[in-house]
DNA sequence: CAAATAATGTTATAGTATAACATTGCTTAA
DNA sequence: TTAAGCAATGTTATACTATAACATTATTTG
């Protein structure tokens, strides 16, 4: 959480695993995205496409719609980040994903965002699907509420 | 699903059902709002606003944005129907809700959405959110995946 | 009936995302 | 090494989704 760590220090974590992340999926993380990236975990809140769009314009990087979405659809697929759909706006991820699923509790309050890795979430997901003969592929759940700071306000 | 019902009766039942929702929260169900809520059980799968816009215009109904925005933000308060985050679409809704919560199975072939009521998952949820110290107020789950339907053909 | 409230009409605009094609840059294999 | 092929970005235009703001009409209630 924002108050209880060297956010600068989370930034680049963040950086130095999409590294390793495009190495390993044999694919680049060029000047754009890694830009965007920074900018997303720089945010540490979720952020819109076209906030993303007005902070490139002022740090002379190309300002048009496509060049941000571009990148963030890079982002997205490699996991590195996720779509909060409730939202439409973007967030960093710094789990490691074996599939493609992602499970946030969102604050209502401070608009914090959590991301859960519980397996036992999709266990029981996956159990409820296949008695309906369902296969998921895919799992988004958003989960809102108040945080535990806010609880406390 | 579509292929085992007589789907003009599961039209009526949402009807009947809409009408008794409307009359135990004192609220009304309008012509307009009547007619989204019909268009919608007819698609039978996720519908788009401006869908339903296209088809209220060619049945002497207004066709403006606000009319159909309004009418579908009336039948998501009362539960009625559902708003499908992934597909910015709009599903009805047969089941009775005790809380703010939809968990829907989106088949990703022929995309037909199933929604799921049971409570085993947000027992589950439930649990791994009080974990974080987190309350949850509402909750939504959007499993992508292929039903059994496709998985055979 | 009059006043208050709810719902709808209307115009305009904000916000989100992609199509399509041109250009540039990187990779690789003859 | 260099040309071909592919990946990434530039550029223009447009499609799609949603709401603000204010006017008008309909319904409810005292
Ligand atoms: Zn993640
Ligand atoms: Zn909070
Ligand atoms: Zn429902
Ligand atoms: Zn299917």
């Amino acid at each position: 959480m924002w108050q209880r760590h060297q956010h600068s220090q989370c930034i680049k974590e963040a950086l130095s695993k999409a590294e390793q992340v495009c190495i390993d999926h044999q694919c680049r993380l060029t000047p754009i995205r890694k830009k965007v990236l920074e900018l997303i975990w720089k945010s540490h809140k979720p952020i819109k496409a076209y906030d993303l769009l007005a902070q490139l314009s002022s740090e002379d990087f190309i300002e048009k719609p496509p060049t941000v979405y571009r990148a963030l659809e890079f982002l997205i697929e490699n996991n590195l980040i996720h779509r909060i759909e409730s939202q439409n706006a973007y967030i960093g991820c710094n789990h490691d994903h074996e599939n493609l699923d992602s499970k946030f509790l969102i604050c209502e309050q401070c608009n914090q965002v959590e991301e859960l890795s519980e397996p036992k979430i999709n266990k029981t997901l996956s159990e409820v699907s296949k008695k309906q003969g369902f296969t998921p592929n895919m799992v988004n759940i958003e989960v809102h509420g108040t945080c535990s700071q806010c609880a406390q306000n």
